[in-house]
DNA sequence: ATATATTTGCCAATATATGACAAGTCAATA
DNA sequence: TATTGACTTGTCATATATTGGCAAATATAT
């Protein structure tokens, strides 16, 4: 629990003097799960963090790489290799950018 | 699809002359299952994966960190953020490992 | 052709995630 | 200290995804 993407949202939201229960219904929940999403107790779908990159107005790539940081994260916390892992699951990705252009 | 775990299982498989019907009862599944986890079109357990390194004598930590590496590589595969994404979760990794130890 | 090995497709069972709601805590303040 | 507002927690039903198992379809080899 605890999660970079929900540490920024609720960050922004306070910036922007937001409450839960005025930012939750503009993405189309209530405002235990946008509470539980911003601690890390669950994990927003790739369509609310767009939501929230604009609704906040914030740059969506931000957004998504915390997000996606925190799958990651989720994947390997309890690894031992999970840095070895890491390095190889780069590789993949390089070669597979490298493929596609 | 296709894996690297699922690679890796298959030529450590085929160079000790085992068949998938040999090998799957030993991890208590039928040929269709592990055939499929060798394609990488499905994804071991981790029991199934530290079996498997135990039967095809391999270090443990060989087959985790391929089969850590196809998770993550899933998680981030179709992102245009997966290697900014990477290097923020190897560092919640890396700041994870020193505050336990 | 026959036999053997692997793959594919499908379905039921299981597990996991999600959304919704009610009740809870906590802090500020009247 | 009672009330209010903001947030959190727990629970449940349901939606969604994963799994195991089997039967049939392809290879591949003899």
């Amino acid at each position: 629990m605890d999660s970079q993407f929900g540490n920024k949202i609720r960050i922004l939201r306070e910036e922007q003097k937001m409450l839960l229960r005025q930012l939750a219904p503009l993405l189309d929940m209530d405002t235990a799960q946008l509470s539980k999403i911003e601690r890390g107790e669950r994990n927003a779908k790739k369509e609310t963090v767009l939501k929230l990159a604009e609704i906040l107005k914030v740059i969506p790539d931000e957004l998504v790489t915390l997000w996606l940081a925190d799958q990651i994260y989720d994947v390997v916390k309890d690894e031992n290799t999970a840095l070895k892992a890491m390095m190889v699951a780069e590789e993949s990705v390089k070669y597979s950018i490298k493929k596609n252009e």
